[in-house]
DNA sequence: AGAATGTGCCGAAACGATTAGCTCGGTGTC
DNA sequence: GACACCGAGCTAATCGTTTCGGCACATTCT
């Protein structure tokens, strides 16, 4: 591979023209800058990043760490933010923790090795991890996404849990069930334990509570909705209605449901928050509420790019989101008796 | 950010001793390798990867260029190949290039630039660029997935598509069907050329051959395939069965079906190759090929990983994958009358 | 005319690591 | 006791860029 030196031996100049012409970082005399290129051209030479990167310090390197890649949820996320990364003029490098600590932990130091100019990270909860980047020297501009960790020192990308949660139990409230069940995330986690408090506060302001037995919570997986839901719906005194936490837990619901030969939405509600995308043909079309994923990851990559470009002494900023309400055909109207 | 000159005055050793004892690349006596990780761990030193990298002519990242990374197949993939990556310790960095060359020509252009060690590519079917690119001095070790391209240079690891195909139409023509129609993907790629082959191969050696409306090809997309099948089906000479590309396009096909309230499998039977995961929940089952994208992708790694550590002199090697039929309910015998 | 100011380009010092080659004692052998 | 050898650590070159300061030379000002 040609390097600088090479070019710069060809055309008679020094490197330092050429590194000129190469950024156009200063004037370079018409005749020269000809000779330069023609050198370039005929060398193929193309600068090592590598190199430009150790001089200044950045990498053009952005990472992402998501909290599940097997989810859709998360896949649609790395397309979204694949494509501003690029559009920015950076590349994205990807990392899973697949919900563990650890992992993340592996990941965040990876990142600093790396020299990654900054980072979008769906964080699993560990507070500490953060704490301990910032004291460390290399800190690098960092944006949370969707989920909320006690961290002052980022920028942060949610959407209202509460909210969507609430939206969705009032129109299951509004269809006359009061008998709603629910199975959500991790409650350790702000779209666990949020969403979860969305839907008892709107059962609340309705005067109603949920059966104890009809609240349940597990990781957000499709094979832990489908076992938690063909317990719970496998008796006589079940949910007419149901509240899932996400789209991949509304399709394990959905597999039990088959499985158990529960008709929805004639002998059941299901409603979700989250739905996952690309299911558009499959019917009875889930009520739930959209997330609009793609505005999200390109608002934080924004939020990370600016501060990347722009400089890191900005007060933290909290963009959340709101999620709309998506009638589907998952819902009917209590029927009495 | 401490560097590796702070640690070796802090211990008061050369910086060739810090590096010893870093990579412990050589003998260090233990009072003095104890002074310099007492350095280390005083100054927080964490070494540079980017100069490291530099020094090394190593970036410790694979690149990882899919058509489409909305296509659940091939967030599947990336999935597959974060974890692969992380344990053979580098790092993904991810691109898509959109089904479309332009993108490709840039991603390949980047991944130079970034010096990454080798790139897993999903090829758009430019073989030019693939020439270009070894014509060029900085070549780097590539595995080229899924479709082929003429390349002599590159390791590829493929699935027999004629025979995914081939099993899944004889399945239908067993059933008693006779009126199959289809809907492929873009016959310049192996993935759309094959599988139609393969159909059509099976159809001949039973004698019987589709009506030429009945056989479509676009592009591997949702909602090319949801239009393809409403035009295609709506119509009273329609096929009473169908053979779908894949598992996106057999989505769409699914959503056509319902605006058309054309019941699957009673009043047709549809069955694909390579479905997508994660939608288990949802009836009808789909019958299909399933392709072990885990596996292929894992071994594509094990082929780039080893051409990178153990050289590039090797022959190129051709892993082919044989698909695995799976019998869902969305085919049913031909009913006659 | 001599000083002051620009121009256009170059030389060389970084950036932060790795590593070949060297030095300087201490051992072992004959 | 001379010689070779070895072990432990250091010096300095190197990877491929960017960029600061300087150096001629040309132009303008007093």
């Amino acid at each position: 591979m040609a390097t600088i030196k090479d070019v710069a031996k060809a055309a008679a100049v020094s490197t330092a023209t050429v590194s000129a012409v190469i950024n156009d970082s200063a004037y370079v005399s018409p005749p020269l800058r000809a000779r330069v290129q023609a050198a370039i051209h005929e060398l193929k030479y193309e600068p090592s990043q590598m190199a430009r990167n150790l001089k200044k310090g950045r990498s053009e390197l952005i990472a992402l760490i998501v909290a599940d890649l097997a989810n859709p949820f998360f896949a649609r996320m790395v397309w979204a933010a694949e494509a501003a990364v690029a559009a920015w003029g950076y590349s994205l490098v990807v990392f899973n923790s697949d919900e563990k600590p650890e992992n993340e932990r592996k990941a965040l130091a990876r990142i600093r090795a790396l020299s990654c100019d900054g980072a979008l990270i769906v964080p699993v909860g560990l507070p500490a991890h953060y704490a301990q980047r910032d004291a460390e020297g290399r800190a690098f501009p960092t944006v949370l996404f969707g989920r909320v960790v006690d961290d002052r020192h980022s920028d942060t990308v949610t959407i209202d849990n509460v909210a969507a949660a609430s939206q969705v139990t009032n129109y299951l409230l509004d269809l006359g069930h009061t008998r709603i069940g629910s199975i959500t995330g991790p409650l350790h986690l702000t779209t666990g334990r949020g969403r979860l408090d969305g839907m008892l506060e709107a059962m609340a302001r309705r005067g109603v509570a949920p059966e104890p037995g009809h609240v349940r919570s597990g990781e957000f997986r499709e094979d832990v909705a489908y076992s938690v839901a063909r317990e719970m719906l496998d008796r006589p005194a079940r949910p007419t209605a149901l509240y899932v936490a996400n789209g991949v837990m509304a399709l394990g619901v959905m597999r039990a449901l088959a499985d158990l030969s529960i008709h929805c939405p004639n002998d059941i509600s299901i409603a979700s928050t989250d739905t996952i995308s690309g299911i558009g043909g499959l019917r009875p079309r889930l009520t739930r509420t959209e997330h609009p994923i793609i505005e999200m990851t390109n608002e934080a990559l924004r939020l990370l790019v600016d501060r990347i470009q722009r400089g890191k002494d900005k007060p933290p900023r909290n963009v959340v989101f709101q999620p709309a309400l998506v009638l589907g055909e998952s819902c009917a109207p209590l029927r009495r008796g």
